[in-house]
DNA sequence: TGAAAAATATGATGATCGGTCTACATATTT
DNA sequence: AAATATGTAGACCGATCATCATATTTTTCA
């Protein structure tokens, strides 16, 4: 009768099981309407929870939960930062493979879900401190992996760690001219442009 | 008594003026806050407006107000962009002088201001089209002109055209870092990999 | 000039939706 | 059995954008 023995994840409450889906529905929809453009109610009856549950997983409300998402995309996009750059031969490839990882969400929402984290960042004002503060640290994160994985490579400190500030940057713009233009070949072309500068 | 034939353009109708006010002031908001965080109440406030002149120049509403906002930001960067080049002896000076003033709009405003239009770009879903699409043809028309100004600078025309699109995703992306940073390092970290490429 | 017509300005108003909070019910743990 | 954790429901107040009927100004033209 007890359901919480037959768990399969025992360090799982099921309060926790509820806040995860909470933050995934968060990132989902932040990632494709904005930060703004999502409502907390349209949160509530997509994922099925009543109001009551949000506010007792976040009770700083909405921010809290937009870092708590910032916090999840920091961690998925991380992890396939380093998948990239474990199973390719070189960086180019690597970021070749991350592109891969962009344009497929890219096309599979019908170019609506670009970086989410640069969607909720230009609207992270002084109103959400913590929210900006989570986003600029997503973005050193970031930044970090790839200065150790172009070091890893065999390229200098200094270069990597200011090669892999640009690759960030030309990759975000790219992500943002393609869901503009509805076209993942602006990706492309910028790990292409990037790969000439990764010798 | 009559104001109207003492002014000094005669060729701009009241109406016109009070339009291009709310237009700008809608630009600067939404270049700060984003689209969804700008409100119209708050617009009017600050431009000193009443209600329904907003609604008689704009007859439907923000996404038109935005539109015309959009536009005006494509006129004003596209003309920094060609006196940036017709200034500069090299394409590598001419995007030292485009990153010089969006440094500038950066500092003067406490980190706040960056692109206009990626702000803007990144909340327009399928709700607001007509506001997506003006985004759209913003960038279309600044890559045109910075491929035209590579080409004139002796640049092969598809390189031109690939190098263009490619420096502005780059210093896209490093305006959202620089923003998220508070420092304008990016933003020339971007230039000097980009003058890598401009060979 | 002067009166009709068009253009523009005005602000009160409404319907909707936003995020937050409170009070209570149920479940789980101690 | 007591205590805590979580789920549930609904009411709240403020802000949002859009609309309207009505002034006021500007333009037209007889």
């Amino acid at each position: 009768m007890n359901k919480k023995h037959e768990s399969a994840s025992p360090r799982h409450a099921k309060g926790e099981d509820t806040r995860k889906k909470l933050v995934e529905a968060a990132l989902g929809s932040f990632q494709a309407q904005g930060y703004r453009g999502t409502g907390i109610s349209q949160l509530l009856s997509e994922s099925g929870f009543p109001r009551g549950s949000l506010y007792f997983h976040f009770p700083d409300g909405k921010e809290q939960l937009g870092v708590a998402a910032m916090l999840l995309a920091r961690g998925e996009i991380g992890a396939g930062i380093d998948t990239a750059f474990e199973v390719a031969k070189n960086p180019t490839e690597a970021l070749r493979l991350i592109a891969d990882g962009f344009a497929a969400e890219l096309e599979t929402s019908g170019f609506a879900r670009g970086c989410p984290v640069t969607t909720v960042a230009l609207e992270a004002g002084d109103d959400t401190p913590g929210l900006r503060a989570a986003c600029a640290q997503t973005y050193d994160d970031w930044i970090e992996r790839l200065t150790a994985h172009l070091k890893a490579a065999g390229m200098g400190a200094a270069r990597a760690r200011r090669l892999a500030a640009f690759a960030l940057s030309a990759i975000e713009g790219a992500l943002i001219l393609a869901r503009s233009r509805r076209s993942t070949a602006p990706l492309y072309e910028a790990v292409d442009e990037l790969s000439l500068l990764l010798k």
